[in-house]
DNA sequence: ACAGATGGTTAGCTCTACTAATTACCTTGA
DNA sequence: TCAAGGTAATTAGTAGAGCTAACCATCTGT
């Protein structure tokens, strides 16, 4: 919880939340992507991502796209300034972790780097 | 923030939140505590402990005490049921945790072992 | 053709967090 | 000593993020 919270400090300055980050990266990683694939990625109800999504696009970090053949689906991309957003981001939390990392001992280094694949395996899970 | 959600998850069934629980064990480990340190421990502003614990007390998972001192000092206490939700919750995550554990190589578990101490100092940072 | 499934949204609730302002109390220094 | 300033907690007001239930709109399969 405190971690979390900690995390949350460090994105204040972009004027982004993490959710919405969070959300801004995967619709980066997966393309043209729908409210539901998004939502359930997210671990999300749909009206949740819905709001989100609504939130992003207000600040125009993404931009909707009605699909073509189903005209029940909305898929959403990231805009110009969506991928600013979140390259900036990117730049902050590198430079943060790497202070991090600088301050441990070359065995902790390694030490956190066998778990590292690890964890990501349990927080999927 | 998936696993943040993932593990609010976790604890829906007891009928508290993860703030609430985190906030519920500092009270724990270290007795009476005052709403300021509690706030400070959480990286947390005062008026947030301040509605955090108004939900605990209104539970009765908590209960105030004045210092006889500084009569403006608010004190908290675990209760017998605080205690109870406490050693349930921990049950339950033990489990859990357990579980996944189990489903992880020897080798990997000494790895995670190995890092825990590190990722807790980096934590606290 | 229409009944049911699917995608998204709206409405309404809760919890958590914030800042600004207020109240109550304590402490200190002229 | 007592007024000024500081500290602990609270109140008020705002916003984000999550949920469920209920609702359209659209698609699909019989």
């Amino acid at each position: 919880m405190r971690l979390a919270r900690r995390l949350r400090l460090e994105d204040v300055a972009v004027g982004v939340t993490i959710s919405q980050l969070s959300a801004l990266s995967v619709i980066d990683a997966h393309g043209p992507i729908t409210l539901r694939d998004l939502a359930a990625r997210e671990r999300v109800q749909p009206p949740s991502m819905t709001r989100l999504v609504a939130n992003l696009e207000a600040e125009e970090l993404i931009e909707r796209a009605g699909d073509a053949v189903d005209r029940r689906i909305v898929r959403v991309n990231v805009t110009r300034k969506g991928m600013q957003v979140l390259a900036s981001s990117r730049r902050r939390r590198t430079a943060f972790l790497a202070a991090q990392l600088h301050l441990l001992s070359a065995d902790d280094r390694s030490a956190l780097l066998l778990a590292l694949p690890i964890l990501e395996r349990l927080a999927d899970a």
